[in-house]
RNA sequence: GCGGAUAUGGCGUAAUUGGUAGCCGCGCUAGACUUAGGAUCUAGUUCCUCACGGAGUGGGAGUUCGAGUCUCCCUAUCCGCACCA
């Protein structure tokens, strides 16, 4: 019988489905595994094969884990939310509930029939009320908290408001967006709305005004890693800063946290880096400069005091409050100007303008406070006003930005850092400023000559003396901003008390996202929720009633933005553990017994958006006591890229009908290359008359061949529809089954490579799995040579490290080898094949499946043992053998130096690994240096 | 500009982690069987050379008895950040 994949994979699929086979236990004995992939937007276009490659390798993960004896949770759902879906229901009207749901169908057509091991009973989505309760719940309970510097942890707001009305803002230890400073009684002064007011400074969700990224074209806001270069991340679309009222989450109070976190996790390199650079951290000081005039000052962050005696000016950002009050009246007018052609610049313009330098000066002057001097107060784009203070002392000799702002206009630079003091020079002779941390500080005062770190310390102990300065951290990071301007998303548990946001309570949780029938903005512009007419929250009965009962004394208007689509993705992974808990987010029983992700894999382009937020979603619910772990994912695999690979037909410019062969002398020339779908081309072989029939244009066309046959070109690009270059996984399946497409895009190369797609060796894959079906026809209950069990046994030794190490292009490798030597010695023995085709179930689980079942075995081959082999199998110390698989033997001997050619072979011969592996035979190689024999290839 | 990664046959890749390159697969060459097939099997295939032999892991140096692997300097490609004081 031939290997028949289009009728074995449904059956077992089907059996598996049926028997639950690979339902995870919340009560098990057995050690816990959890292996989580990133859950899917289901997305229009459906899978291509990019997506089930870390699925596989995840799979294969999973399976090997219960095949050694773990109680394996590998768990699978979709992100639902999300712009696309909404983008389409305002253009066709169609909801975006049900283009989502037929999305999904189509993915879990498509993920069944890969032959996942996903325990599907476990299933969530973002969309649906009963997960986004607890969505809606954490933003309650961020709400509800603010963070506690001294012990680094939230807690909850009601102690801070038990502070306030005991000690007002005394001796507070929080994080918080500015400093404010009241006494208790003024606190228990003030009416709700002011106290509503002056707790959204504390509180770990809160709602500001703040500079955001608007993007007009979507009508929606976006976090900082939903733009690059200024465009949005989903369209492309401009975006603008602009000041709005809007949720934020205060997660810069984690920032330490999110940073030290990192140390805990098993994470590539190139993937910490890019979240500590995210994140970035600096060390530097803090210090406040005396105006000349009048008694106020202001402060300013560096990472350089050493260099405060080179400081020549300072410069404020364009949006600095001080700004206006400081203005000379000659001045006023230019600078006015200036602060407002910075403000009406786009953040694009502002961004492709970085080597510009502009900027003017205020006409006051500041006061160096080590040194007495008066400083230039300056204004300008290139200093921010989101990082530090929006304020910063120039030192032009040690700082590039400030050296090419002096240069512009002209001011002076003083060099106070050098290689060593005899090695001072004329700045004026400079091309650049020294920028580089090393050398000892010159013309410096009390720390001249000091190393650098050194003057730092001291002028960091100088000005803590003083009162004017002290040691300081900053933050890139931002806080997240939590509005989205959109429809299809969680709506917040949050209504409007005559302007005091309260939340909902939780006992009336989900709050469900009601109908509408208009998607885009309403009229007034507000978000689209504004066209809900029951969307008005009734204190009284707890539930939402129509807006138009709202009286603002029992009923009041909801909050009209909705959450953005890292919301529901930020603690999905704890949601698996229990999934239909209807009390709780989770229960304590199951976090504590799951603790985290074992395994995650998923694309590094998540690096700086969800995995950010996903880690401190997890630490807030780590503070709370209810995640286990503070670190969500403990080791993290990130699945590369996988690019399209189009092919080419090469046209005649003279007749369109014509097409030549790729290796054609003089082809180039006389051709212009067309995309042609990669469907119909093999092995960069065109199928003539697929392409005839392909579209009506290349009805009659002509060919000019090579070897009879026409060659196509080819390119890596894009995976894209436009392109004629998307694989469909389902093809790949009907036309070689699913374990061949799984073990094939393991082949393909190591999964955190990124590589283009394409089909060329997925034949020489079919081959080895009809090969290895072959193996199975007549299988014998006779017992194994020595020979033979070596070969299994250097397998199951080869395989179990590959997989370890997560290499399942060599297990693929191996498994051929073992079958190539297995056919070759005509190996039909039970004694043999049965724990192979155990070995092989997590790669091709159907095949394993089926040849189980033949051989006469009872229950699934996917949760047989593992160690099996290793115990019943097991002779001698074949897992000891010296011999890697390749055939080489190493091992050591010590020569006299004297030694030559022929006692070196004596002594191999005598060697105890000799005697035990060669058994008299002679080896074919030995390599030897004086002294020790290095290498005996047998 | 800063940070991270990668570079091996015609192609995808492998190399016992410092042990004397190119496993496995594709493709290609020759052959066997054949109901002539997109089946199966056998042998060969890094490059140059009829051969003897020589060269060879992006380029250049270095450490070592020994380097694809370690160090330094270039080059190219990819990714992340980008006026972050």
């Amino acid at each position: 019988m031939d290997y028949n994949y289009c009728e074995i994979e449904p059956k077992w699929q089907q059996y598996w489905r049926e028997q639950k086979v690979y339902q995870a236990d919340n009560n098990s004995n057995k050690p816990h595994f959890y292996v989580l992939d990133m859950f899917p937007y289901p997305s229009g276009a459906g899978l291509h094969v990019g997506h089930p490659l870390g699925y596989i390798a995840s799979d294969i993960y999973a399976r090997y884990k219960r095949l050694k004896g773990f109680n394996v949770l590998h768990p699978m759902g979709y992100d639902a939310y999300g712009l696309p879906a909404e983008q389409y229901a305002i253009q066709t009207g169609q909801h975006p509930a049900i283009t989502t749901e037929q999305n999904i169908k189509r993915y879990r057509e498509q993920l069944d029939k890969i032959g996942f091991s996903f325990d599907w009973d476990r299933e969530v989505r973002t969309c649906d009320p009963k997960y986004y309760h607890w969505t809606q719940w954490t933003f309650i309970q961020l709400f509800n908290s603010y963070y506690c510097t001294s012990c680094q942890k939230a807690k909850p707001i009601s102690r801070l408001i038990e502070h306030f009305a005991q000690n007002g803002s005394a001796d507070l230890h929080v994080a918080c967006g500015q400093e404010l400073s009241f006494t208790a009684e003024e606190w228990n002064a003030y009416s709700e709305q002011q106290k509503s007011d002056v707790l959204m400074n504390y509180r770990l969700a809160y709602l500001a005004d703040i500079p955001v990224n608007w993007c007009p074209e979507l009508g929606t806001v976006l976090a900082n890693d939903e733009v690059v270069n200024g465009l949005s991340v989903r369209g492309g679309y401009p975006v603008e800063r602009k000041l709005m009222r809007q949720w934020s989450l205060r997660i810069t109070a984690y920032a330490q946290r999110l940073v030290d976190g990192l140390e805990q996790v098993d994470w590539t390199d190139s993937l910490k880096e890019i979240q500590r650079n995210w994140i970035g951290r600096s060390e530097g000081a803090a210090v406040w400069f005396p105006l000349e005039k009048g008694d106020h000052s202001f402060e300013i962050f560096t990472t350089r005091p050493d260099t405060i005696f080179g400081v020549t000016f300072m410069v404020l950002c364009p949006e600095h409050e001080m700004i206006s009050e400081i203005t000379t009246p000659e001045q006023r007018e230019a600078v006015d100007q200036y602060v407002a052609w910075a403000k009406n610049r786009s953040e694009r313009e502002r961004q492709a303008e970085v080597k510009t330098v502009s900027g003017v000066f205020t006409g006051a002057y500041a006061v160096n406070p080590l040194t007495q001097e008066r400083i230039p107060i300056w204004v300008s784009e290139y200093v921010l006003a989101g990082y530090g203070t929006g304020a910063i002392m120039a030192v032009p000799a040690h700082d590039s930005r400030d050296f090419a702002f002096a240069k512009h206009f002209n001011l002076p630079i003083r060099q106070v850092v050098a290689p060593s003091v005899e090695e001072v020079s004329d700045p004026a002779t400079w091309t650049e400023s020294m920028d580089a941390k090393v050398g000892v500080s010159v013309n410096s005062g009390f720390i001249t000559g000091m190393k650098v770190k050194d003057a730092m310390k001291a002028v960091i102990a100088k000005v803590g003396e003083m009162g004017i300065g002290h040691k300081t951290v900053n933050f890139r990071l931002r806080d997240a901003i939590f509005s989205r301007q959109r429809y299809w998303g969680e709506p917040f548990p949050i209504y409007y008390k005559n302007g005091v946001p309260c939340a909902i309570p939780e006992d009336k949780l989900p709050l469900e996202l009601p109908e509408i029938k208009e998607f885009r903005p309403t009229a007034t512009g507000e978000p689209p929720l504004g066209h809900a007419t029951v969307w008005a929250w009734d204190e009284q009965q707890g539930k939402v009633v129509e807006n138009s009962k709202i009286d603002n004394i029992n009923v009041f208007p909801l909050e009209l933005s909705t959450m953005p689509g890292f919301a529901g993705s930020s603690g999905y992974y704890m949601r698996y553990m229990d999934p239909c808990n209807q009390e709780a987010y989770f229960s304590k029983e199951a976090a504590g017994y799951w603790q985290n992700v074992d395994l995650y894999v998923g694309g590094a382009e998540h690096g700086t958006g969800h995995l950010i937020y996903a880690r401190f979603w997890n630490k807030f619910l780590f503070d709370l006591g209810l995640s286990t772990k503070e670190e969500p994912f403990q080791k993290l695999i990130n699945q590369g890229m996988i690019q399209g690979r189009s092919n080419f037909v090469y046209r005649s410019k003279e007749n369109n009908n014509l097409f030549i062969s790729k290796n054609i002398p003089g082809r180039a020339e006389k051709t212009v290359p067309i995309h042609v779908d990669i469907n119909i081309v093999d092995n960069d072989v065109l199928d003539i008359e697929k392409f005839r029939a392909w579209r009506p244009e290349f009805k009659d066309a002509q060919f000019e061949l090579e070897d009879g046959k026409y060659i196509c070109g080819w390119e890596v690009e894009k995976m894209s529809k436009s392109m004629f270059n998307v694989q469909n996984p389902d093809d790949l399946v009907a036309r070689y089954g699913a374990d061949t497409l799984r073990l094939y895009e393991m082949f393909l190369g190591p999964v955190e490579q990124a590589k283009p797609w394409d089909t060329n060796g997925i034949e020489g894959v079919h081959r080895f799995l009809k090969k290895f079906w072959r193996l199975y026809e007549s299988v014998k209950d006779v017992p194994a040579s020595k020979a033979e069990l070596k070969i299994l046994h250097q397998t199951i030794k080869k395989i179990s490290e590959d997989i370890e190490r997560f290499s399942f292009n060599t297990a693929v490798s191996t498994f051929m080898i073992c079958v190539n030597d297995l056919s070759a010695a005509k190996c039909s023995k039970r004694e043999i094949l049965e724990p192979l085709v155990v070995l092989m179930a997590p790669f091709a689980p159907h095949i394993a499946e089926e040849l189980w079942h033949q051989m006469g075995n009872q229950g699934s081959v996917t949760l047989a043992s593992w160690p099996l082999f290793e115990e019943k199998y097991l002779v001698e110390d074949t897992f000891s053998y010296p011999v890697s698989f390749n055939g080489k033997m190493r091992f050591t001997v010590d020569l006299p130096a004297t030694a030559d050619a022929a006692m070196a072979e004596k002594a191999v011969m005598e060697a105890p690994e000799s005697q035990k592996w060669l058994a008299g035979a002679k080896p074919k190689k030995v390599i030897f240096v004086p002294k020790r024999i290095i290498n005996v290839v047998v």
